[in-house]
DNA sequence: GTGGTCTAGACCACG
DNA sequence: GTGGTCTAGACCACC
């Protein structure tokens, strides 16, 4: 249900992580997911990214798809083309403070509050169950 | 940004929102929304439906569009339909168990816990913020 | 699932059974039935048919409905409307030859033909369940 | 008062018919029978359906209509949607055993068998013409 | 190329 | 009054 590609950078191991039939388009996940990690710094400026061609046939994508999300992201500042074809992050790209992060993570931490609420969970349940989720994602990023 | 409805059934008020220009489609706002109203229990099996036509202009949306919605929670089985009068909840919607609607609630936190590791946040960051994010939305429904 | 009437007319008994949430409309299905029967001779010329509130009351079904169904039958030379309001199956309905009731069980024959070979049933097992449901029937009909 | 479209899907030829102004709704005799021939196993999973739009214009309906029966369909199970290029039967899809497939002829000979009774047919002459219009329905298939 | 969504409006069927 | 169906056509999103 959900393919993951380890991609190794600079002896750092990050992962794109898509799940192929989700109601979320594929080039939105792979925009999103490498916009986090950008912002996060855990890609640093000059890392060079993985080829649309490999990237497309680890994720068993069309090539079009990896393409359009990294174009996306080069719109937006994020990687740069250098010459040859290879894309790395760009040198602006520097780690954000916690607080401008934290901003990306609002729209899904509201969608989850107004869930919460419709469902008639209490926020301490609401906590618990969230509690429980990011160990969850620890733990199986970990392993 | 956001129509809201407020929609009184037996004395009691409760809301339908959607966002007309969201990557959600509107139908399955609504779908989404009224079936964790049904399965919270807010919306008792018999509670009588707005009509169609009369969601429709509330929401200022085409009335094929409630009617697919509604359709798809006929064939869900939260919703009887009655042939012509309005449509109810069923009888056999009857309220589920907290550790059910749980389970409903979990898909968005397991996202937002995926996009809070990916950001670089703590999972104490990531729970004050989901906090305050329940707070603001019990604030935003009470006024 | 389905409402059974029992009809006394002239030391007979009779009856009507409606399904109220099949596809079929009710006024429908109560047309077709009383079709078969006045066909066969079960009800003879002249039996009285029970009053539009009767049969609506014992069936839960609305008037407008049994009276729309007995209009159509009319219209159809099968039924007359005496002096009062009652209605008597007409004297021209006199009961038809086998070969004729057997068309009128046609449609639904090729019907199920139709979807025993969609289904890639053999011609001999198509006709071992349909001996057993007329079995089934009948015995569903002396209990 | 019928059309009649032959699908070709990997040299096998699979007939669509509908019958356009029939109390049934163009989109339910679609789902109807493609359940039926999935279930039977005739179009195997992998199976590529045609397009909507090929599909629309060979039975002179429109598209959307075509789109909700395959929709329902993908609902059920039946059918796997793929993006950007049309739907297949599902994986999951596999041929039902003969005695599931006749769980599915069920309803339409319990209808038959309760109208035979209702004409005052015996079981013996229900028999005898659903036989032949099993045998006139092969031989229109052929031909 | 594919399907999805939404709109507008007509018409029907049911009760 | 209710919902259901279908059409025509526009526009979008994805691959």
């Amino acid at each position: 249900m959900c393919i993951t590609v380890s991609i190794h950078v600079n002896e750092i191991t990050t992962l794109f992580s898509i799940v192929p039939r989700s109601a979320e388009p594929i080039y939105r996940q792979l925009v999103d997911q490498a916009r986090r990690r950008i912002t996060a710094g855990q890609w640093a400026p000059g890392t060079e990214m993985p080829s649309v061609r490999d990237l497309a046939q680890a994720l068993a994508v069309n090539p079009m798809t990896v393409s359009k999300a990294l174009g996306l992201l080069e719109a937006e500042g994020l990687l740069e083309r250098r010459r040859g074809l290879s894309m790395v992050v760009a040198q602006r790209a520097t780690a954000a403070p916690a607080a401008d992060r934290a901003e990306l993570l609002r729209p899904a931490l509201e969608r989850a509050a107004a869930q919460a609420h419709e469902l008639g969970l209490s926020d301490t349940r609401a906590l618990a169950l969230f509690r429980s989720a990011l160990q969850a994602r620890a733990h199986k990023e970990t392993s």
